[in-house]
RNA sequence: GCCCUCGUAGCUCAGGGGAUAGAGCACCGGCCUCCGGAGCCGGGUGCGCAGGUUCGAAUCCUGCCGAGGGCGCCA
């Protein structure tokens, strides 16, 4: 149990006392920290049932709550505020347990789920750019975070490697008579974009590429040998990219994975009675009677026959359902596909593909901008591939190591170590922070800016505290038991830390990294001002040295796990 | 036209119906006899506009303005 969640339970038997409801006894950190540590707001809320007056009812349960030997004082301020504060001994107490448990106080749940989420979505036509950045840095985290609160999570990168972009990169591989076996990143580089023009106003094309799509759907012999290059050339780069963001996948499908699913699919459908005939082509519908604007229908089957990406995800969610049995499915995908899965998943329903007690979400985000506020391009009006950028901000890494003098003395290869790793930070960080519903400005420099509130500095509050350990364990000096903290900086600590398992309890149930961004960052910042004020190595007093050690170890193995669900890794010098 | 997201300090962005709305960057000024200065301390007239709900609104609702996105065979 949480203090919060501790300090709610109290006060909401303070509530029942007086037949009002418990969860009015909510306790949250204070805002007006100078005034006290915590707070509840529940008696202004209760007011108007309880016929009494705020201030009145706040009066009633203060009372009750400074009974509690922890509880070091009450007060009622303002309309009807509750300010609580816990005895400096109650803090120890908590902190004790807090850094004991290797969850530091976080509850995993008693039910786990299986979570599967869908997240970075590279394309077998073309190598992963910055576009590609926020769906897997965001669902990277996702996962780590739904995994560290114990449930049962499967990552899937779910590949686009089944449809027209197929079609249209196969046909002209066959039109300028490459050989596949020769057939390079570089020729999809530069293969797909033109297709991708040129079928938009060449239709005689466009029908070409339609019908090779159909063809190797329908297992086409020499478009499959083709496709099979491709897919084999894309995946090693995007393998790599992923490997260099240290980002791992539990399974390794793609839209292709379910190919042999897709004409069962349709049939499923077509059984269910939920098809039918439009323009050429079989569709579902998803209106339903409560909204409030018209939705086209899902297409499965193109006028030219063949399966497009709505048929590949409900087939692929049909998967997910049936064999991988899943009990929440969370897409990261960015916020201009909402529509899609709002199609899709009414019709996982609508067909019984999933029933009411499977879950499904979008999981969407704001586009990455440039300064123009469209999205983003280079002035050539490329993209800027995923690669061009971890190397970016590993040279701007190694940059600083060199101009700020460190490492000098290290091998090369930690240092080169290094530089990834805060490269990656920085990248990781910056986008982690912004809010996932927000667009935001894509610029070098907030990746490459090591200052302020960057993932290199909270990596450099971690590596101090590590250097500090390392120090203390070869002087021999070992960490005890938690004293009451005598100062307010050592409180602050205290109390900050213990907000951990909300924070990431938030995190989870809004499915938004960016408050563990922010907390870290208060953490790294709280621990800097402890470390300012605290100087453990020179303390005199050898409990409060190696209190004040153990305070470190906890602080440190916080912000390394909130480090790790973020996806960032701490160096252990740097 | 309809729908979705967003609008907060010079810039980039946080902000959970609650008290005096915050951080970073930039700018100015301090802090090294001490654990790593990628640090610490100090410096702030801002919630797009108008209504509504509420004891209380940046937060919820409605309308308007502005930006971005989506709206059947691309993904």
């Amino acid at each position: 149990m949480s203090v919060l969640s501790h300090l709610s339970e109290l006060a909401g038997h303070a509530f029942e006392e007086l037949g009002l409801p418990a969860e009015l006894g909510e306790v949250v950190p204070s805002q007006r920290p100078e005034l006290a540590q915590y707070q509840c707001n529940g008696a202004m809320a209760a007011a108007k049932q309880a016929k009494r007056s705020p201030r009145d009812i706040a009066a009633d349960v203060a009372k009750t709550l400074e009974a509690h030997e922890e509880i070091a004082a009450t007060d009622v301020a303002g309309p009807g505020f509750i300010n609580i504060d816990l005895t400096p001994e109650a803090l120890a107490q908590w902190a004790t347990t807090s850094a004991a448990d290797n969850k530091l106080g976080f509850h995993t749940v008693e039910t786990p789920n299986r979570v599967l989420v869908d997240y970075a979505g590279p394309n077998v036509a073309k190598a992963m750019h910055v576009g590609h950045l926020r769906a897997t840095i965001i669902g990277d985290s996702l996962a780590r975070v739904f995994d560290f609160a114990g449930h049962n999570v499967i990552r899937d990168p779910h590949f686009g490697d089944w449809g027209f972009q197929m079609g249209l990169l196969i046909a002209t591989v066959e039109e300028e008579g490459i050989d596949p076996k020769t057939i390079t990143l570089a020729d999809l580089q530069r293969i797909y974009p033109e297709a991708s023009e040129r079928a938009r106003t060449d239709e005689d094309f466009a029908d070409v590429a339609r019908a090779t799509t159909v063809a190797l759907q329908s297992g086409d012999e020499q478009a499959l040998a083709i496709w099979k290059q491709m897919k084999s050339v894309s995946e090693a780069s995007q393998r790599q990219d992923f490997s260099a963001l240290g980002v791992e996948f539990d399974l390794w499908y793609g839209e292709s994975d379910v190919s042999n699913r897709l004409k069962p699919l349709v049939q499923r459908l077509i059984e269910a009675g939920v098809t039918e005939q439009s323009d050429g082509a079989l569709v579902v519908r998803v209106q339903e009677n409560d909204d409030n604007r018209e939705w086209p229908p899902l297409i499965v089957k193109s006028s030219a026959g063949g399966f497009l990406y709505s048929t590949t995800d409900v087939a692929t969610l049909e998967h997910r359902v049936d064999d991988l049995e899943v009990d929440l499915m969370l897409y990261v995908v960015d916020h201009r596909q909402g529509d899609h899965f709002t199609q899709v998943f009414r019709v996982a329903r609508k067909a019984g593909i999933a029933s009411p007690d499977v879950e499904m979400e979008h999981i969407g985000f704001g586009t990455m901008n440039g300064p123009d506020g469209k999205p983003f391009k280079t002035r050539e009006g490329g993209v800027v591939r995923l690669a061009d950028v971890i190397e970016l901000v590993t040279d701007a890494a190694r940059d600083r190591l060199d101009e700020a003098n460190l490492a000098a003395d290290y091998p090369q290869e930690e240092r080169e170590l290094i530089a990834r790793q805060v490269g990656v930070a920085a990248l990781k960080y910056g986008d982690l922070i912004n809010n996932r519903n927000s667009d935001y400005v894509f610029n070098l420099e907030r990746f490459s800016s090591f200052d302020g509130k960057t993932g290199p500095f909270l990596q450099y509050a971690a590596v101090r505290i590590k250097s500090i350990l390392r120090i203390a364990e070869e002087r021999g000096l070992k960490t005890g038991a938690i004293l009451a903290p005598a100062s307010e900086v050592e409180t602050n600590l205290f109390l900050l830390l213990l907000e951990m398992p909300e924070v990431i309890q938030r995190s989870i149930d809004l499915r938004e990294p960016n408050h563990i961004a922010e907390y870290s960052f208060e953490l790294a910042r709280q621990w800097n001002r402890f470390y300012e004020n605290c100087h453990i190595l020179t303390e005199e007093n050898a409990a409060r040295q190696a209190s004040w050690l153990a305070v470190a170890q906890w602080a440190e193995s916080a912000l390394e796990t909130l480090l790790y669900i973020l996806g960032i890794e701490v160096p252990e010098r740097m």
